[in-house]
DNA sequence: TTGTATGCGTTATCAG
DNA sequence: CTGATAACGCATACAA
C-alpha cells in the first residue's frame, strides 16, 4: 500500500460539495456561509487532512523551502551553523534541504544542480575548499535565486555574505603567541582559494611583522582539501617539524586543521605546550576540556546560521528585488586558558580551569 | 525578477514541436527521430533546462526526498548520523530535509506533520526524549509512510529499526570499571522513556549484580531532557555527588551527558579519574584528545545512518509492500585509554597516549 | 514519428 | 453563497 494522502477532493465528495467550495471554506474565505465552513472544517479534521506542499509549488512556484551547501555536515561549526540555520526556517515554516560538497567542487556542483530548478525557495553556502570558478553560482544569482554565503564567500558575488572577523581573530591568537614569548611560530591553512584562508593568513602576517619576528616561506603549509584527505594534516605538519630550527608554536587557520594538529601532535608524543604551543580556529564542544594548554579561536556558528537565514528570507520574501546587500562580519572569541591573556585584550577570556 | 525557470514549453515553443514531443525527446523515447532528438536535446542543453522536480512531484506522486527528525543537529553522534544519511541518498539521487525536535513532543509534532503531507518519500526518526506517545508515528505508518528509526526506536512500531547494542556497551563499561577496582559505580541516565535509556541502564545494571557490588536507588539520577536543559546534568552530577559515602565512578549513559558531566565536574575542580572515574557514551570527535582517562563507548553513528538510509530507500523504492522487517544491531566501540582494558574483552582498544 | 488531451492537487477567475 | 474551469510543468494514453 502506498502512502496515499487525503485530499480537497476526498472531502468534496464526501460532503456533495465541489473543490472550490471545499478550498474557500478551508481557507476562511468571507464568501463561503458559517455553516459550510463549520462541515468544512470538521470533516477536514476528522480524516486528517493536510494540503498537498508540492501542488501548492506548483501553483504558487515556491516550496517554502531552503538549501544548504557545506563541506561536510559532521563538523562541528557546520553543524553548529545549520542548527542556526533550522531554528529560523523553523520559525518561519520553512523547510531545510542540506547537502555536502565534501570539498569537491563536482560535488558541490551536482548539489547545487539538484536543489536548484525550483525545489528551493532560496540558497545558503559555504564553498568547497576546492572551487575557484563560481560561474555557476553568479549565474544561478543573476537568473533570480536568492543566495547568502557564509564563512566561505565568494567575494565577486554581490548578495549578502556572513562572516567572522578572520582577520582580526588570527591577529589576536597570533599576537596572543608573541605575547607569551613565542619566536618561530608556523601557520597551518586550508585551500589558498577560500576567503577565510587569506583573510586568517593576512591577520597571522600583519601580527608577525608588526612583532618584528621572521616569517620564512616554509613557515606556512597550505592544506588544499582542508585537512579532508587523511595524509594531508600530517604531511604538513611534519614538514614544519622538519624545520631548523624547529617552530615553537603553530596556529590552525580551521576546525578541521586544529584537531587534526592536535592529533598528529598527541601521535608524535609532541607535548603540547611544552614541546610545541598550538593555538587554532574551532568550534568543538570539547575543546575546553582537552588539554589545558591549547587555547582556540571560537566562532559565533549558530548565530552565522540565524543571521544568514534571516537575510535569505528576507530575501525570498521581499516583493521588490533587493538592491543593498551587506556583509555581516562578527567577532570570533579568543578563549585562552592555562597561560594568561596578552594584556589589554579585548577578547572575552574564560574561567582558567584547575591546574592538575 | 523572480526565479524564472525554462520549462519544456519553451523548448518546444523555440523548435516549433509540441511539449509532449520535448518531453519524450528528453526522456529519450524510441518513438522519436534521433534528429528531432539531437535538436531538442542540444537547445536544452543550451538554455540550461532543468525538469522542475515540484511538477515531477506531483506527476509521479514522490518527491525523491526523504525527511529527518533527530533531537538536535548540533551534536556529535547525529551529526555523523546524518553524515551518514546524506552520503546514501545523495548516491541515489534523493534530497535529504532534516529537522530537529530540540527533545520536544511539541516540536517533534509540528515537524512530522511539516515534513509528512507528501513532501518527502520517507522518514528516518529518532525519536524525542519527552515522546511517550507515538500514536501519530503508528498511523502515519499505517497509512503507508515508509520509516526507519534509529537509536532511540520505537519498539511498538513494526518497521526498520538501527541501533547499536546498548546493552553490551553499557555492561563492557561498567564491567571495566569494575574490573579497575571501582566499588561505587553510579549512572546519569536520559529519559526513563527512550529505549536506549532502558537498555543501557539495563547493561549497567547486570554488571554491577554480576559483580555483586551495591546499587542503590540513588545511584540512578535521570535527565528527562536528556541534558538539553542547563542545569539538568549539574543537578544530577550534584545530587551524585552528595551521596555519602561518594560514588568512584560514573557511567554516563549518552554523547550530551557524557561531555556535560565532564564539564561539571571540571567546573568543580574534580580530577577525573583521581577523584572520580568517568567512562561515557560519546562520539565527540575529540574525546579521544581529552584528558587520557576518560574512557569511551563510541557509537558506529555514520554507519547507522547509511544502514538505516538504505532500508529506508528499499522500503520506498520496493513495488509490493515488505512485510517483514528487520532490527539492525551494531556493536559499539569501547575505546580503554590510560588504563588497561579488562582481559578478554571483545572490544577494540585504541593506542595509549602519551603519558606527560 | 509527432501532436492532442488528460490528470496530478490546489487556487483564482469567472459564472451562476 | 457556490460551482465549473483554467492554470501551474510534466508524462502518457490515445489519435493521427
Amino acid at each position: 500500500m502506498k502512502f496515499e494522502a487525503v485530499t480537497i477532493k476526498d472531502i468534496a465528495k464526501a460532503l456533495g460539495l465541489s473543490t472550490s467550495t471545499v478550498s474557500r471554506a478551508l481557507r476562511d474565505s468571507y464568501e463561503i456561509s458559517p455553516e459550510t465552513k463549520r462541515l468544512v472544517l470538521e470533516y477536514a479534521e476528522k480524516i486528517n487532512y493536510h494540503p498537498n506542499p508540492i501542488a501548492l509549488g506548483l501553483k504558487e512556484r515556491r516550496t517554502r523551502s531552503i538549501g544548504v551547501i557545506v563541506a561536510e555536515i559532521a563538523n562541528s561549526f557546520f553543524s553548529q551553523a545549520i542548527d542556526g540555520i533550522e531554528s529560523i526556517a523553523y520559525h518561519n515554516g520553512y523547510n531545510v534541504i542540506i547537502s555536502q560538497s565534501r570539498e569537491s567542487s563536482e560535488r558541490e556542483q551536482i548539489n547545487l544542480n539538484y536543489l536548484t530548478s525550483r525545489s528551493i525557495d532560496g540558497l545558503i553556502v559555504s564553498v568547497s575548499s576546492e572551487t575557484t570558478d563560481f560561474s555557476n553560482f553568479r549565474e544561478l544569482f543573476e537568473r533570480g535565486m536568492p543566495i547568502v554565503f557564509f564563512d566561505r564567500i565568494v567575494s565577486e558575488i554581490k548578495t549578502h555574505k556572513v562572516i567572522v572577523d578572520s582577520y582580526q581573530g588570527a591577529y589576536d591568537a597570533t599576537r596572543h603567541l608573541v605575547t607569551n614569548g613565542y619566536q618561530r611560530i608556523a601557520a597551518i591553512a586550508s585551500s589558498e582559494s577560500l576567503s577565510i584562508t587569506r583573510d586568517r593568513l593576512a591577520g597571522y602576517r600583519a601580527a608577525l611583522a608588526e612583532s618584528g619576528l621572521a616569517l620564512p616561506d616554509e613557515y606556512v603549509r597550505y592544506c588544499p582539501h582542508g585537512g579532508l584527505i587523511q595524509t594531508e594534516i600530517s604531511d604538513a605538519v611534519a614538514q614544519l617539524l622538519a624545520i631548523d630550527p624547529r617552530p615553537d608554536a603553530i596556529v590552525a587557520i580551521s576546525d578541521k586543521l586544529t584537531t587534526g594538529c592536535l592529533r598528529v601532535l598527541k601521535t608524535r608524543q609532541i607535548a603540547v605546550p611544552q614541546d610545541i604551543a598550538l593555538i587554532g580556529f574551532s568550534n568543538s564542544d570539547l575543546t575546553e576540556l582537552i588539554d589545558p594548554a591549547l587555547s582556540i579561536i571560537k566562532q559565533p556558528a549558530f548565530e552565522m546560521g540565524e543571521i544568514a537565514t534571516t537575510l535569505l528570507l528576507q530575501m525570498i520574501e521581499s516583493k521588490r528585488p533587493i538592491t543593498e546587500f551587506e556583509t555581516r562580519s562578527l567577532a570570533p572569541q579568543l578563549i585562552v586558558r592555562a597561560s594568561s591573556a596578552p594584556a589589554g585584550s579585548r577578547w572575552e577570556t574564560n574561567v582558567p580551569l584547575t591546574a592538575r
